[in-house]
DNA sequence: ATCATTTGTTTTATAATATTAAACAAATTA
DNA sequence: TAATTTGTTTAATATTATAAAACAAATGAT
């Protein structure tokens, strides 16, 4: 038995709150900003290309935004079994700290 | 800029619902029964001895128990820093499913 | 007493993840 | 067509995760 990754909980949740425009550097812009520090691409170009491999995302060529640079986009999407992995993540989660609330660390 | 890694969280967040009773085989079985899935030996103690020279729990020496084989206990509690270490994890964890409620998923 | 069993800790080897940095590629503007 | 910008991919290294086994101390039975 194996729990996602923090990693990758996080990149395959960058993508359901990006909805049809999580790309590698949107998801980096997402998942820095709710982690509050910057990482670098490759921190989330390795597991986005994992949970590809895995069937938890969908990748498709976007097309080209135009923009300086705007090049064509590789957009990801999560599938059925990406959804029910984050779902399975996120209770676990939830049952980790039930009952321990923001009071008791005081 | 470094979270704590899963197993770390997991295992700090057992010592703190363990209170006073947290030892590698209690932390074993705390975890274990909130993932849902059996974790072996190592990978609770690993990451208990890393928490502990990283100065997040103390570990203190308990008394024996009156039961067959009942050896004594190491005994691990938090240290400040180690709650506030649980406390920004939480935070983080938090943020970054904000918004997501089950019926997101359906 | 001593041997098997139980509770408990620690170590070790290997696999998987995380992290950083740099290389590669396509589009835009000057 | 060269410099710049947006974007993807690879590669090298460090850190974590996982499994299995070794080690140690206490109890109970003989």
């Amino acid at each position: 038995m194996r729990l996602l990754s923090r990693s990758e909980e996080y990149v395959l949740l960058a993508v359901w709150r990006l909805k049809g425009n999580a790309y590698t550097l949107s998801i980096l812009e997402q998942v820095s900003a709710v982690t509050g520090y910057q990482w670098q691409i490759g921190a989330i170009y390795v597991p986005l290309e994992k949970l590809r491999k895995k069937g938890y995302l969908r990748k498709t060529k976007g097309d080209p935004t135009p923009e300086r640079g705007g090049r064509s986009k590789f957009l990801y999407e999560l599938t059925g079994s990406g959804r029910k992995a984050l779902k399975a993540i996120k209770e676990v989660q939830e049952t980790a700290w039930a009952g321990l609330s923001k009071v008791t660390f005081d």
